[in-house]
DNA sequence: ACGGAAAAAGTTGAATGCAAAACTGCAGCT
DNA sequence: AGCTGCAGTTTTGCATTCAACTTTTTCCGT
């Protein structure tokens, strides 16, 4: 008798599930995948350290098999480095990484932008509406936390919108490695920019409830770019400077 | 203590290595990778066919762990797919696959003209001058398989000139996927939509000289929407479709 | 003969084992 | 002191092993 697997045709391999609430992976090593990302994503490992592969066995309670094999895959995905007989590191995002991680994915939100405005329904509109006052209300409390959050899940609709799975994978993918950076230096945003990125919101908002794609095209690109320039000021001006440039390499 | 991380090796794991001619792998995981990735895309394994672990490993004169670290990596990369306790099939790409592709391809060619703009050498355009005029050659003498060889190179320069590796990776990763349905199909494209590719190209490499990123932008972001369009045409008018749908699921 | 249960064979997923490479600590040398 | 060589320990990469699941074959009742 098998035990509890009703549906078994799914595939389990996803690049960068993280994100959606559902998270019903059926096998281990998807499970430990999940569970290994998050573990890297929200920083509990240091940039550049070790992944120490053994400690992380005795963590999970599982051997060191799936776990090399999600090490394996979140190499694939551009979160850590895999140094031939030297284990894995948590990979280093210098200003430049930044930088193209920025503009990819501004190009990717674009694109999404456009296609979205084609296909996006009134109820999902709405839902972004409530996630964008929501997102003002942290704004005026200065809950920089819960902005993010609340801003993040915004962007993450818009891309859903656009009906493109291969697309939503593969910004989740580079979301991922940004929001690392994020949990790890926790950008203070200069006050300014803030208020800034919150009238592109709006003209974000705006552009999307008239379907106006080519203009959403636009907003969110150049939106994309000024992220991209207070990212990597904020980085720039950081005494240590969260690897700077380091690794020679 | 050690001050001084020699920070000597180099990672070995990247997503979607192919298309470049270095290939120097170092591990046997990043050895193999490649060699499965490459035994896939050529179209080795038919459409949603089963992916052989023990004949690959003595294939490959492997035992099964690093082979299934590879075949991990590979559905991370959306070429193939992980069924549980069922191993992996090639993923089959449908209809609506094939145009969430080229649409993000789009988005990503459209954005590497844009970036290239900005900083490509007249060397580097040179290049693609050259390219292209090969590829007219081919052309005119009806040759297909050249034509397509060069006309992805073409593609390839110009999302190299962009200067954003992470943008170079995600853009091979995706073209790989369809690369690998080119290999199985053979796009036998009509002759009227050959022409037009001719000069849209032509439209591609005036834009170029000119530096003119916003008129690139569109022009290849354009380019690849009618080559969705014939795509998603020729797998539609396929009599067993290649997968139109497929996958009882 | 046909349908279905039961057993055999084959695959898969994960744990364990083992040789080689890298790191650590220490002694000896300059 | 600081550097260098070396033995011991740890870690890594891959092979092998083992249990569980799937698929196929066999066998029995109708």
């Amino acid at each position: 008798m098998k035990s509890t697997i009703p549906e078994s045709g799914e595939p389990i391999a996803k690049i960068a599930d993280n994100g959606g609430p559902d998270r019903p992976e059926s096998s281990l090593h998807g499970e430990i995948l999940s569970r290994l990302r998050d573990y890297v994503v929200e920083g509990n490992i240091p940039d550049g350290g070790r992944v120490p592969e053994r400690q992380l066995c005795e963590l999970f309670g599982i051997s060191r098999t799936p776990l090399r094999e999600a090490l394996k895959v979140l190499a694939a995905e551009g979160l850590i480095e895999l140094l031939p007989n030297r284990g894995a590191r948590v990979r280093r995002l210098g200003k430049r990484d930044l930088e193209e991680l920025f503009d990819v994915m501004g190009g990717l939100e674009s694109l999404a932008g456009r296609l979205a405005c084609e296909t996006i329904t009134d109820e999902e509109i709405a839902e972004i509406e409530r996630l964008h006052y929501e997102m003002y209300g942290y704004y005026l409390h200065r809950d920089m936390h819960n902005y993010f959050q609340v801003n993040q899940r915004i962007h993450e609709r818009i891309v859903a919108a656009s009906r493109n799975e291969t697309l939503r994978t593969t910004y989740a993918n580079l979301a991922g490695r940004i929001r690392r950076v994020r949990y790890s230096a926790n950008f203070a945003r200069k006050r300014q920019r803030w208020a800034e990125a919150m009238r592109e919101h709006e003209a974000i908002l705006d552009a999307l409830r008239r379907r106006a794609g080519s203009e959403l095209s636009d907003t969110l690109f150049q939106h994309l770019r000024n992220k991209r320039t207070a990212a990597v000021e904020y980085l720039g001006s950081t005494p240590e400077g969260l690897a700077t440039e380091a690794v020679d390499g």
